[in-house]
DNA sequence: TTTGCTGCAAATCCTTTGCAGAGGT
DNA sequence: ACCTCTGCAAAGGATTTGCAGCAAA
């Protein structure tokens, strides 16, 4: 997979990845540094997040808590959902509630004590659609999915 | 609603409690920073990180992106769900499939193009209810919802 | 041989904190 | 008056980046 582009696969590369998958606990970039540094003490943290990004954008593995890095806030305390917008980062309120009973639903697969989620949507706003269309398509042919 | 600790409503507190209402694009700190800056010009950024935590610890409103800071990394690249324990923070794997149609139902609520979605649930792992029950109450009365 | 990758260290970004004085209640 | 809150500035933690040498292909 890595091959598709003009990515190397380097032993630091490889054992990064080795690792990630041996494990369950998500480990945060610090966790597979000590971890990594164990079969390649001389490896640095650099070269850790260099491949977290690499390895995530290439699909090899999933980098959780995504989206933008810095916490937003929200002045409207009633039940409600957010959508994220995947070009311009906006986020947007979603008056919907499709998730009535996920909670109870999960409860079904775990031995958590579940007691609530956090849903966002991801998708891509009207302005960034119309921005795409114009740079890649002739004005009209929006994508729609 | 601040009444009820030993907290006061500040000018401070009052300028970005009413500005961060009048918005609906879910404000950083640093842009409600901007925004209360206008109103007040001598504030500080650190005075709006201490008012907003004040404020959504009294529910007064929402933090978003919440849960731990740092990003997490999964070598499973499988469909899966996580659920996090509010206790210790650990993230564990979760493979149930309740929301196989949320996208769908999100369409009818948004004209953004919905893409996906981002589902964690929350609650408290065995350890920590292991570890609350023991602290708290006499072993056996395990809280269970 | 090419050029992507590494280690190192400095830089950057976001957020938190210590302190002495200001201001709610 | 009491004690929380403020502005300021420095510290903190996580992540990114510039650079010169190293090593996949």
């Amino acid at each position: 997979m890595l091959n598709s582009s003009n990515l190397r696969m380097t032993r630091q590369r490889m054992v990064i990845l080795e690792e990630l998958r041996k494990v369950d606990i998500h480990p945060s970039a610090d966790e597979i540094y000590a971890i990594v540094r164990k079969r390649l003490p001389r490896i640095s943290l650099g070269t850790i997040y260099r491949n977290l990004e690499v390895l995530s954008e290439s699909g090899e593995i999933l980098r959780l808590d995504s989206g933008s890095s810095l916490k937003r806030f929200d002045g409207r305390i009633d039940r409600h959902y957010h959508i994220r917008c995947t070009g311009c980062d906006r986020l947007t309120d979603i008056f919907c509630d499709p998730g009535a009973d996920l909670d109870a639903q999960a409860r079904n697969f775990t031995d958590f004590s579940v007691t609530g989620h956090k849903l966002e949507f991801v998708g891509i706003c009207t302005d960034c659609q119309r921005s795409a269309a114009n740079t890649m398509h002739a004005p009209g042919s929006v994508p729609q999915d």
